[in-house]
DNA sequence: TTAATTTCTCCAGTGGCTTTATTAATTGTA
DNA sequence: TACAATTAATAAAGCCACTGGAGAAATTAA
């Protein structure tokens, strides 16, 4: 997007005149209405430069003049700078049980849409997401000339480098299955990642969260059936050596506990999961004697909640998960003493009851030091998935 | 050092002069006696410049030529630069419980001299490393002009914006003590960094480890009296948001363990610190009645690491201890799956036999997946503490 | 209408990099 | 020994991104 500027040139000025239309574009995207003069005296780059880059964002479409602003003194009222929401489109997969979310955003990252596409067979996962892409395009306005680029989420362990889900005890994509390559035939020219959907929430929450904004590091817990992680590091997504990061689910707080289909015991997975929830109020109340009918684990789960933030039934099954949790988070903040902790995932259906219990365990048993570290609940509005998504791919272009 | 090469430029073309010049002199310290010739090629700058570059750096003493090298083919024969090990020294301290060590390093990162300087009153730490350094300098022909950088290793949590030891329990360093202001009164010119010591051995084995030379992300685990770590995430060293990372000792892999004091249970601190394996032995074991003696918990450990080598005996506490560490490990790896865990520290008299038992209970309780990462003992020849230092303040300039 | 002020643009100049050409040094061969 | 071939390093000329100053454009206040 940025290399088809102007004529040949030498490397480095190339670079020097890429890099000063990043920051300029930058400046643009978190300023809403900048003049020229005003990126100038914040950028420290003359008038003449910027004016020159700016009419080079401009003429690609990435920018648009958006009128006179407003002036507190006399003088020529400054033409203000905007990013062009239509001068571009990203489009995030967020890949579930039974199919997946498609959204698209404009380059302001705004949400344009969002569809459930059902998917029997995910050997068509590659071609479904093709022809949706396309449709959610035409639907918004956008010519397929506007993509910018694609991130798919999916849950389990992803190989970045060949664009494949290599384990996933959710959704059934083989190793072998080619949807990353499909979309980088159908899509050449555009930016196409795959990601952990733990770490786009992660992201999600880094970019756009009230607490997350403000730290650089920051671990994003996402508690459902498996427990896994999300992690910043330095504002980027951090997937350690093997891309195998944030298996939180396998941090063992008991190690004469349960044996965890893992070979370790006392994982938190095995302890504070979703169903082991669901399993320890069922074997330990009545919950199976009033509700007799089979049921899916989400309607489980809803009742649960609702009689627990009703009626404060099941507290002790749910503190007792909200202490392993809280034994969880200590361990991770001792080891990677992150500025905020964000719980995301089904088990925030909870509500704040759960929340409490998690910071007033985890205050009781951490270190004076580490109290300073934020816990919260995730409190994203939309798919963090899809944003974290779009965000990601956003980031990475420019 | 890079900023007073040419009169004053424009911003950008000075930053890229700077950069390139940074790019040239990181390739003559990673390979010993290169050409001109050959970084033009290796970074794809033109001979020109290279040549223009490298007499910059040849004129600030940061490099010299070393004659001519050797040629396969025919033709005009290089002239070999090489880093002028003359060039700079670095200082770097390493806090004990009783005085420091100090040491001089050359350009080239080697070691050319180290002390021990023994202080009976902390007061005077800072006065004392300015006296030695100066004496260090001399003693191995450098002007005090030529020192540049310190850097300073202490135990506990330290403020590194403020250069202060925050807490330490090994050290009786109050938080007022000044000694970082001190050094920058004396060396006003000179890079001066307070650094945690497990990240500093971190960063050697990063830098210098026949493993951890192969990897971006590592953890260092320093197992004396406390239980710390020093994380290399991307390279660098990771701190965390409150530079409170890597307090490893604080883990916790038993919530109904015995209570710690820092208010959990079952910390690795409490199960398998030293002190903790010196009292498991003593109150299990004939230890007492055979060394009726007093003795300090060195000449202890220093006992049974030979019985535990020669004979095997207390095997039982020993491998107990590599257990607790080891699933102290496998929940870091789950966390942050670094490509190398580094054992280090007072443990390491254990010798082969404990770090065998370590990484047999890891490769049994880890994932399949996380089993790639390598568990190895620290082989680290001299200090590591002073050598990291020397290492972060080198990279730290150039 | 004019002065003052602020925004934006045009023009000449600076400096770091590149390309092309030249000089330097070495090997191989007649 | 002379000379071509080859590689290394330097010199000269030109390119281009940025800067600073002049000036045009637009707006407010007097």
């Amino acid at each position: 997007m940025f290399t088809d500027v102007g004529p040949k040139k030498t490397s480095s000025q190339q670079l020097i005149k890429e890099a000063n239309m990043r920051r300029i574009f930058a400046l643009i995207c978190i300023n809403e209405g900048i003049s020229r003069a005003g990126i100038a005296a914040s950028t420290g780059l003359s008038p003449t430069t910027v004016s020159t880059l700016a009419d080079g964002l401009i003429s690609s479409g990435l920018v648009i003049e958006t009128g006179a602003g407003e002036l507190a003194t006399s003088g020529r009222k400054p033409i203000m700078l905007e990013v062009n929401p239509g001068g571009g489109a990203i489009i995030a997969a967020d890949l579930q049980k039974n199919g997946y979310y498609l959204g698209i955003f404009n380059l302001k990252c705004q949400s344009l849409d969002e569809v459930f596409i059902p998917l029997k067979d995910y050997e068509a996962l590659g071609s479904s997401i093709v022809e949706n892409t396309a449709i959610l395009l035409e639907k918004c306005g956008y010519g397929v000339d506007r993509l910018l680029g694609i991130c798919v989420g999916a849950p389990g362990i992803i190989d970045r480098k060949k664009g494949r889900v290599v384990s996933s005890t959710i959704i059934p994509l083989e190793t072998s299955n080619l949807f990353y390559e499909k979309l980088k035939k159908a899509f050449p020219d555009v930016t196409v990642e795959i990601m952990n959907e733990s770490g786009l929430c992660a992201y999600a929450e880094s970019q756009y969260g009230a607490i997350g904004r403000h730290t650089d590091n920051l671990l994003y817990i996402d508690i459902h059936a498996g427990i896994g992680a999300g992690i910043i590091i330095n504002g980027s997504i951090y997937e350690g050596s093997g891309e195998l990061a944030g298996e939180f689910g396998h941090i063992s707080i008991d190690l004469n506990g349960p044996v965890c289909k893992c070979g370790s015991r006392g994982c938190l997975e095995i302890l504070a999961s979703i169903p082991a929830l669901v399993a320890n109020i069922e074997s330990e109340t009545d919950f199976l004697k009033e509700h007799p009918e089979t049921r899916t684990e989400d309607e489980k789960l809803r009742i649960i909640a609702m009689e627990y933030i009703g009626k404060k039934r099941y507290s002790g099954q749910i503190d007792k998960t909200a202490e392993y949790i809280a034994y969880g988070i200590n361990n991770a903040i001792n080891l990677i003493n992150p500025g905020a902790v964000v719980i995301g995932g089904k088990i925030t259906a909870m509500g704040s009851g759960f929340l409490k219990k998690v910071v007033e365990v985890q205050r009781r048993i951490g270190l004076d030091r580490n109290r300073r570290t934020k816990i919260i609940m995730s409190e994203f509005e939309g798919n963090p998935v899809t944003a974290g998504g779009a965000r990601y791919i956003f980031n990475k272009i420019f």
